[in-house]
RNA sequence: GGCCCCGUCGUCUAGCGGUCCAGGACAUCAGGUUCUCAUCCUGAAGACCGAGGGUUCGAAUCCCUCCGGGGUCACCA
């Protein structure tokens, strides 16, 4: 039985990167009928973010990544599985107790102090560290990287498991649950390889067998090293704000270090679960940039139904915009937007009367005459796509004018911009009285 | 600095000894459709496969060295 883990810990707001790794174990479990596992890792007590664990929560239900068992290690810990697991350590003479006080990394710099002191001194209190042994080789075969990594545990440090506040380190509290869970395989970020010697460790001596491990590549930043929260835009949150769509983003951060054989790249989450192959995983970082995001998300966007954008889009426009008349508006746009949230700017004029500008007119007195004539004409013209075109054409070639000319003076009276949606429509959805309005005020405009 | 991972078009990637003077997608540019913008369609440009050595009849694909990029060295995850 397959069984995969996503096991943030609740320091923050979910991003990009944790969410690939969580559709990745999903895949990976789901491919093969198995479980997936949401084990929220909040041993750190100074990191704890209050909100942490609901965004967590709400950021894989948006995505459709549906959890079948829910853990949370600070109860685990009240419970004393941690301690228990700790105190065997001990007793089996892998871990020891030690009393130092704990060191400031950040402070110091890098350390070379490989071997605790307190290892021998044989103390029956204080943080628990692992009893790193001398001299041996030791390895994994990585599922994602294909390949065999080995170390010498001359190399690997004596890390703490349990601190002295009673609460295990990701080190011990880790691999206890994957061994307590009968997680079969563990993906996690790229950033954990270093550590895998002292996880293999203590996986070695708290027996069991050992789950399959893979190190997922790096997402970096297009500034340069990984992606950072400081600098980049990372937070799902934040992308679905902005109008992302979920399938979107979500299609993008699987093809961000996962391609299949055929090189495909469209995938709804349910077609990525059926198509996962596990050789697919890349083993170079990859950048983020936005480029593939934005043409995945128009696409998904136009592909749609109008009745769905009505709900999708209706935070980016007026409250008081009615159902109907957004029906009406979203063929005109679709294609026009990249995000959700472009709806309000492509689609102000709608709802309110355009505010016009002196250069926004190549040709005041040109755009002069064409309002003048055409506001005559469409007085008189019925209300309807046909009428209006022919009329309007019959006019222009009466007149002579430029096809195009023409349409942009009118665009411009209209919407008050130069990029809009097909004339016609927009006027049909303004209604005649209202286009008539703004003709004029165009005109009066353009008279000062 | 020690340890570990990685290195194909600007970006995401296909490629796993010959069918590759390297294919697709995004981005870019050009053309078509068109009343603007966009969509859509067509086309172009774009990597001597990080560099240098091997192995082989034959290498992007195997081996070595170097260089470059990344990660990590906490009682944080």
């Amino acid at each position: 039985m397959v069984r995969t883990r996503f096991a943030p810990s609740p320091t923050g707001l979910m991003h990009v990167g944790n969410l690939r790794t969580a559709v990745y174990a999903f895949a990976l479990a789901k491919h093969n009928n198995g479980r997936f596992v949401l084990r929220i890792e909040d041993t750190d007590q100074k990191r704890y973010d209050p909100n942490g664990i609901d965004d967590i929560k709400n950021i894989l239900t948006a995505f459709g990544l549906k959890w079948d068992e829910f853990y949370i290690q600070s109860e685990r810990k009240n419970a004393g599985v941690y301690q228990q697991v700790a105190e065997k350590l001990v007793a089996d003479h892998h871990a020891f107790y030690c009393q130092c006080p704990a060191r400031n990394a950040k402070k110091e710099g890098f350390s070379q102090v490989l071997r605790d002191p307190c290892r021998n001194k044989n103390l029956a209190s204080g943080a628990i560290k692992l009893k790193v042994p001398d001299d041996q080789k030791i390895s994994y075969r990585d599922f994602v990287l294909a390949k065999d990594v080995v170390w010498n545990t001359n190399t690997v440090y004596d890390a703490t498991l349990l601190k002295s506040d009673g609460f295990p380190t990701y080190h011990l509290a880790a691999m206890t649950d994957d061994v307590q869970m009968n997680i079969s395989h563990i993906l996690r970020g790229h950033d954990w390889m270093p550590s895998t010697p002292i996880h293999l460790l203590v996986l070695d001596f708290i027996g069991g067998t050992r789950p399959e491990i893979g190190h997922l590549t790096d997402i970096q930043s297009p500034k340069g090293g990984k992606l950072s929260k400081r600098r980049d835009s990372v937070f799902c949150e934040t992308y679905l704000q902005e109008g992302y769509l979920p399938g979107a983003l979500l299609n993008f951060v699987i093809l961000l270090g996962w391609a299949p054989k055929d090189n495909r790249e469209l995938f709804t989450l349910e077609e990525f679960v059926a198509a996962f192959d596990p050789s697919g995983f890349q083993k170079a970082n990859p950048l983020f940039t936005e480029n593939k995001l934005n043409w995945l998300n128009g696409h998904y966007i136009r592909k749609k139904m109008d009745t769905e954008l009505i709900h999708l889009v209706k935070q980016y426009v007026k409250e008081d915009a009615l159902d109907e008349k957004l029906l009406q508006i979203i063929p005109l746009v679709k294609d026009r937007l990249v995000k959700l949230s472009d709806f309000s700017a492509l689609t102000g004029f709608f709802f309110t009367p355009p505010a016009y500008t002196r250069d926004l007119w190549t040709d005041p007195a040109g755009s002069g005459k064409h309002l003048e004539l055409g506001l005559g004409l469409l007085t008189s013209s019925a209300w309807n796509k046909q009428e209006i075109e022919s009329n309007l054409m019959t006019l222009i070639n009466q007149k002579g004018w430029k096809v195009g000319d023409f349409f942009m003076s009118l665009r411009i009276a209209i919407c008050g911009s130069r990029h809009t949606p097909p004339l016609t429509e927009t006027m049909l959805v303004l209604g005649k009285e209202e286009t008539l309005r703004r003709i004029n005020n165009a005109m009066e405009h353009l008279s000062l």
